[in-house]
RNA sequence: GCGGCUAUGGCGAAGUGGUUAACGCAUCGGAUUGUGGCUCCGACAUUCGUGGGUUCGAUUCCCACUAGUCGCCCCA
């Protein structure tokens, strides 16, 4: 085909066979969020640069070079919101949600990201994420709510193969104790290692370790574990977290190494993975964590936070992996088979009757024959069929027709919409 | 940003340096002058992602571009 106009790299169409799925999983995201006292926040889809630059962290990748950034016709730098904490946090100070009744503050969002990256299985440069954020707690139960929320997503849609990673990052404190623990511990031999690595060394040397060319390289099992870096009080509060997932028998793996990619995280970090085979190299469907400080850093007051992000489009990549079907009973109350002028003309306003009525109705416009139009009424699954032809027309009858016994009956035309609607019901 | 693979009708998918580009599905029509799901028959790509090159001649060979896909980096 040379069309001329394409749609643009890494982002797609969901056609209505698809948006189906959208709609079912969208239906159980808003019943659990109603079940949880979630509430949903709508922000812009663009922000100002600034906004992600001091949210995010402008070391970054997603800031470095994943942001669709452009400026304006006044000049202003604005950027396509490429993740949707930043926003949420910036609105919570913005409009003084601190103030808010009910704390903590519960929200979620769902909607559209944006970021400049290659495409490949699992990620799209438009892609939808649903997320939560919880404003104003610092009590390790919240964390686990937030976890089990999103756990209870995948069950919510079907999916089975998930499993649950976290870990801590503990505090700056700790982290600054650890990398530096790392930078020690690695710098010596790190010749040894690979290039990645070696340029990992200065620019994050927590991803040392989950590195796979190097991966049984003896400085690995020995080196430093975050944990052991963790001060007092991120020790127990990530303690009281593992409990709580115990109290709550949800199965967890601790790694240590887990990173994630945004500069706001702290303490508690999470994962949930697609544990299915050949699911592809991308197998993370939601990420999350502790972000305390971020509220500060938008001019707010000391606000502890945590939320999770996941992909829309992970989750149904998921469960096409797991051969998950979602019953798509699709049926049709008439369909009218109208032939000759006559009919074709009457059918207008008995279709408008009809769907007045409350039934679902639908006729042919592409000027079918009558097998044409009986199998358009087959492929719609239509339960019933009205046929209108000549002779009825004449003698201001109607044919009605169960598609599924092909018994037919001969009705008035004044009183149709009526039989339907009781034919219909029953 | 880097590397591998791919690009043929609405979809899936053969194929060849040269007169008509298989087949399957879907669609439409017919067999059945007014009755669907099954069966049979027929119709359906002047054209093989885009642009350029090699050649007497390219869908087929070469190059570039674009897109998809898989992987790296990173992430949802």
């Amino acid at each position: 085909m040379d069309l001329k106009v394409k749609i643009p790299r890494g982002t797609q169409d969901i056609l209505p066979d698809q948006v189906k799925t959208w709609q079912f999983i969208e239906e159980k995201i808003r019943l659990l969020m109603e079940k949880y006292r979630y509430e949903e926040i709508r922000t812009p889809i663009f922000e100002h640069t600034e906004v992600f630059a001091r949210g995010v962290g402008d070391t970054t990748d997603i800031v470095q070079k994943e942001m669709y950034s452009f400026q304006d016709r006044g000049g202003r730098d604005l950027t396509l919101r490429p993740e949707g904490t930043a926003s949420v946090v910036r609105s919570f100070v913005e409009n003084k949600l601190f103030g808010a009744p009910n704390q903590p503050l519960k929200l979620f969002y769902i909607g559209p990201m944006f970021r400049y990256e290659r495409p490949q299985s699992g990620r799209y440069r438009q892609f939808v994420q649903f997320g939560v954020e919880v404003l104003g707690s610092s009590d390790p139960a919240i964390d686990v709510e937030v976890i089990t929320l999103a756990m209870n997503i995948y069950k919510a849609t079907g999916l089975k193969n998930v499993k649950l990673v976290i870990n801590s990052l503990g505090d700056r404190e700790s982290r600054m104790a650890h990398r530096q623990a790392l930078v020690d511990h690695f710098r010596p031999n790190i010749h040894e290692f690979c290039t990645d690595c070696q340029k990992r060394l200065d620019t994050n040397p927590l991803r040392i370790l989950d590195c796979k060319v190097d991966r049984n390289h003896p400085l690995m099992s020995s080196a430093p574990s975050i944990l052991d870096y963790l001060s007092d009080f991120s020790k127990s509060y990530f303690e009281k977290v593992c409990k709580y997932l115990d109290d709550l028998h949800i199965p967890y793996t601790i790694d240590p190494t887990l990173v994630r990619g945004l500069d706001y995280y702290n303490h508690t970090t999470f994962e949930i993975m697609s544990s299915n085979e050949g699911f592809g190299a991308i197998t993370s469907l939601c990420g999350g964590g502790r972000y305390n400080g971020l509220v500060e850093q938008f001019g707010g007051p000391e606000t502890p936070g945590i939320g999770f992000a996941l992909s829309i489009e992970r989750l149904i990549a998921a469960l096409e992996a797991e051969g998950i079907q979602l019953d798509s009973e699709d049926h049709l109350d008439v369909y009218i088979v109208a032939l000759g002028d006559e009919a074709r003309d009457l059918s207008v306003v008995l279709l408008d009757e009809m769907r007045s009525a409350g039934l679902s109705a639908d006729r042919d416009y592409v000027g079918r024959k009558l097998k044409g139009q009986l199998k358009a009424a087959d492929r719609q699954q239509a339960n019933y069929v009205v046929i209108i032809g000549e002779d009825e027309i004449a003698r201001r009858k109607a044919v009605v027709k169960n598609m599924e016994t092909s018994n037919q009956t001969e009705v008035d035309l004044q009183h149709l919409i009526d039989y339907l609607k009781e034919t219909v019901s029953n």
